[in-house]
DNA sequence: AGCACGCCGACT
DNA sequence: GTCGGCGTGCTC
């Protein structure tokens, strides 16, 4: 170090192993805590965040900071001791954490558009309805509550979160409005901006680095007090939070898909706590963990504020469900009618097809059975190479069924299909029709999603394709037919939230699909017309499902009767990735002993992912703190290959 | 995560 | 004899 420091700094790295690292700062240099610095570590140099300031060094061997990089810090405390609390739960390093915390420090990868986005509206000022005025004096009423806007597609969702805002930002408190990547619209940020002009921040994944940091720097001179983004908004700088709003909360994008693997809603539920903000979570379809919130004593309650009219009236379009036991046809005879019929009325047809990564499942083609795991009651997925039905949870495999247990029929195997093949189908049947596709194959070339769309609005196609993200035209105003093709993919997929998403997905497809159109016509194709999924979003009965799926997940023991904690090994060569853990597993065994169940490990869904080999652990626990606490020391004390990486998951939502 | 050190096999 | 595999350990 040198001669003259003028004190020293504890400086943290974006590297997995926790600091804090003690460096000597050189007389004339300025390095507050919240700063981002350069300074050598090993033989490497890196950028490194000062969390401590303090005037004796911890050691002797201490090495020099060589460059500030910010005259105004970052962080705050508040942000550090936020990292602090991601760090310990979610099993990383603090430096890690903060990391994450800077949108755009470090690159994340985004699954293309995965969800629905939401149409926040037109801006007119029309006047509350009974329910939004109760809802709004419910929320303003508490300054800590916490709320869940349960409200079908079109009930005013978005004009409660923005009187609430209006509210706290008069008690001079401020605002974290996190939406899915995907709903954050130029609608929403309009509408934001138009409502709360320069006191808003918006954080989009597409600014430049230097933008995002001149937004992060805004909320944190106070500035702006109203932080509007998507996941990695919920770490929003504010002044004063007052208010924590999470729309879409049953979204899968609030969980990160790479270390640390935060999610949102829960970052959020904690920063609400630790400052007495107001949190209000809002979706047509809430997730079962916070229906369960919403219904249970227990803390942390929420209270329930039902949004149930539409305001723009009208009756939710009618939904039929077409059985596709009898039909060899991936387009059943009633749907091919449908589009007929449609065309000649003048109107668009949109084809929905919820392929999510398994286009591809072994099944009954008399009655659509599938086999499902007797241990884990989660989908079992085919292996071509060994001819074997794999359990991606547990790892138990059996011979493919021959015979359907369910029907007795022979035609069972494997089969599927994909937009290519619904496309030909459809050309094929229609060749007059004007037919566009919409999948990520296609909109791997930007702007292409939105050309397609707009071109479809105006008229130039007759009949739209496609996988998630045709849903942004559901609600285009010569819209007459929506068709979900096959509702049963999602349940064919080995997760035990499985039927959960099919659930939201039909609902949320049909909610939207009936905005402005009263006549329309939703026809739901599916092989499980009996499954309770399938069958209860149908009929709009939400009610029915959610009890009779807390009462499925208490019995098999899945979230929100337990917690989860995943470990991914992954890496080129396959045999160290299995080595690597069985040995894990084998500590795991002893030091979890009985206060958590282990399942695998076993291969991922996704076995192999960019050519590196992915294997599991799962642990499912009632005692998480005493779990989570032993699977971190075991993770510090059983070392890993250098050639494979391991990834650490708290309360997964995917577990592909 | 990187990067270096250190110890066993087959090659100019 | 050396180049290079990868197991092990460390980073103020």
């Amino acid at each position: 170090m040198t001669e003259h420091a003028t004190g020293f700094v504890d400086v943290v790295f974006s590297v997995p192993v926790e600091g804090p690292f003690t460096y000597a700062v050189p007389a004339g240099m300025t390095c507050p805590v919240g700063v981002r610095v350069v300074a050598p570590f090993g033989r490497r140099t890196l950028t490194g965040f000062v969390v401590a300031v303090r005037d004796t060094p911890s050691r002797s061997d201490i090495r020099d900071i060589q460059r500030v990089i910010d005259a105004i810090p970052l962080f705050a405390d508040e942000q550090i001791d936020l990292a602090a609390w991601i760090s310990r739960l979610y099993l990383c390093s603090t430096g890690e954490a903060l990391s994450a915390m800077l949108p755009g420090g470090r690159r994340e990868k985004e699954p293309i558009l995965a969800g629905l986005a939401d149409d926040p509206g037109s801006d007119i000022t029309i006047d509350l309805s009974d329910e939004q005025s109760h809802a709004i004096s419910q929320i303003c009423t508490e300054r800590d509550g916490r709320f869940y806007v349960d409200g079908v597609t079109g009930s005013g969702k978005t004009e409660v979160f923005l009187r609430a805002a209006e509210h706290t930002l008069a008690e001079g408190r401020s605002v974290v409005y996190l939406v899915p990547e995907i709903a954050l619209t130029h609608q929403l940020e309009a509408l934001v901006r138009r409502r709360f002009e320069n006191q808003v921040a918006i954080l989009h994944s597409r600014l430049t680095p230097s933008e995002r940091l001149s937004q992060w720097q805004r909320l944190r001179s106070g500035e702006a007090r109203f932080a509007l983004g998507a996941r990695s908004a919920v770490f929003a700088p504010v002044r004063d939070p007052g208010l924590f709003i999470v729309d879409e909360e049953h979204e899968g994008s609030y969980k990160s898909g790479s270390t640390p693997r935060y999610h949102a809603r829960q970052v959020a539920m904690y920063r609400a706590r630790r400052h007495g903000a107001r949190l209000i979570f809002g979706s047509a379809t809430p997730s079962v963990e916070a229906m369960q919130l919403m219904t249970q004593g227990t803390p942390p309650h929420f209270h329930r504020l039902r949004l149930t009219r539409r305001l723009a009236g009208g009756a939710p379009p009618a939904i039929s469900i077409i059985d596709l036991k009898d039909s060899k046809a991936i387009l059943s005879p009633q749907l091919r009618t449908a589009i007929r019929e449609t065309h000649s009325a003048g109107r668009q047809t949109i084809l929905f097809l919820n392929r999510r990564g398994f286009s591809h499942f072994f099944h009954c083609r008399s009655c659509g059975y599938q086999m499902t795991c007797r241990r884990c009651s989660v989908g079992m997925t085919y292996h071509k190479s060994r001819n074997r039905m794999i359990c991606h949870y547990c790892g138990y495999n059996t011979q493919p069924m021959h015979v359907c247990p369910e029907c007795g029929s022979l035609d069972v195997g494997y089969g599927g299909f994909g937009t290519e093949q619904v496309e030909d189908d459809v050309r094929s049947h229609f060749p007059d029709l004007r037919v566009a596709r919409l999948d990520t194959d296609v909109v791997a070339k930007k702007h292409v999603l939105k050309e397609v769309l707009d071109s479809f609005h105006a008229g130039d196609y007759d009949l739209l394709l496609g996988t998630q993200m045709v849903a942004k035209g559901l609600n285009f105003p010569k819209v007459g037919l929506v068709g979900i093709v096959l509702a049963d993919v999602g349940l064919s997929m080995p997760d035990f939230r499985a039927a959960e998403r099919t659930f939201s997905l039909i609902t949320q497809v049909a909610g939207r699909a009936g905005r402005y159109l009263p006549d329309g016509v939703v026809l739901v194709q599916t092989y499980h017309p009996q499954h309770s999924a399938v069958k209860a979003a149908v009929q709009g009965d939400s009610e029915g499902w959610y009890r009779a799926e807390l009462i499925e997940r208490k019995l098999l023991g899945f979230p929100p009767f337990s917690r989860l904690i995943r470990i991914v090994f992954r890496g080129k060569k396959a045999d160290k990735v299995r080595q690597d853990a069985e040995a894990f597993a084998r500590e795991a065994e002893r030091a979890v002993g009985s206060d958590a169940e282990m399942l695998g490990p076993s291969e991922c869904p996704l076995s192999i992912i960019n050519g590196s080999y992915r294997r599991h652990i799962l642990f499912r626990t009632r005692t998480f703190d005493k779990t989570h606490h032993r699977v971190g020391v075991l993770l510090s004390n059983v070392p890993a290959s250098p050639t494979v990486y391991r990834e650490v998951d708290v309360d997964p939502v995917a577990l592909l």
